[in-house]
DNA sequence: ACTTGACCTGGAGCGCACTCCAGCTTCTAC
DNA sequence: GTAGAAGCTGGAGTGCGCTCCAGGTCAAGT
């Protein structure tokens, strides 16, 4: 089963133009061709894809994911270095679940803020309004 | 107390240039000047730096913060419209670290596949390599 | 035969968020 | 009074990750 560009855009996530920029620099390999000079995705070709979306998603640089790509033609050679890669990234991920966090704090305690400013404003009693407007 | 735009940038954690970007772009009020023409910001424009650097952080588009700024000028008028910004950038923090979230299962995923392959190696029993290197 | 629509290529363009630069002024320390 | 550090301005440049375009090919339907 091959998919055409189109439908492997849609079953990637990611735009037409996208997937031949991937190809052009390199982080995807050239897909066979059918008959007429298009490209044919295969499975295989659509997990890797997807697999890049969550690379991308957890915000590696296209030229980290270039070298993950690169190593996996190397075979099980380069598994410590993909593997290192990757623990990288989770930290990179951790962090930035942590950071998110806190500015969750930062805007839960603003909210908060507002809503009790909102309170305040119903019950004619407008004590909180020169902090919320801070 | 005020500081001079190295300290200010230090303190906020922004470059200098940054800062004076931001005040081109009115992300920020023009700081107050010394003597010398030199800007000197106060504490209170460092609070919103650093309010600033957390919406950021949260990914909210610069765009979004100049109206976040704007409103602000506009007093308790705006109080609604700046609560429901707020609002909305806490739902796209909460979805962010969902998807992260679920990056991090594919990571942790493929990470204890290298291990894996790690062990079977020590073992002389190979039979994960070709997963871990898909 | 011909239209239509999907796909092809190489290359240019874009939006974002900075970042850097040249050339100038101003303060501080010796 | 002079050197050096820090700051100023307007404007240009950068890196990233796409995104769009012109001009052409190919295959299927009518």
């Amino acid at each position: 089963m091959t998919y055409a560009i189109a439908e492997a855009a849609h079953r990637s996530g990611l735009s037409i133009d996208t997937l031949r920029y991937y190809e052009r620099i390199q982080l995807i390999d050239p897909p066979a061709r059918d008959s007429g000079g298009r490209r044919a995705y295969t499975d295989e070709d659509l997990v890797w894809l997807v697999f890049l979306t969550k690379l991308r998603t957890t915000g590696m640089p296209i030229r980290m994911m270039r070298e993950y790509a690169r190593l996996r033609h190397q075979g099980v050679a380069s598994a410590g270095r993909r593997k290192q890669i990757l623990v990288q990234q989770r930290t990179e991920v951790l962090g930035r679940i942590a950071e998110l966090n806190s500015c969750l704090d930062v805007l839960n305690y603003k909210i908060a803020n507002y809503e009790q400013c909102e309170r305040d404003l119903e019950e004619q009693a407008p004590g909180r309004l020169a902090e919320a407007s801070a």
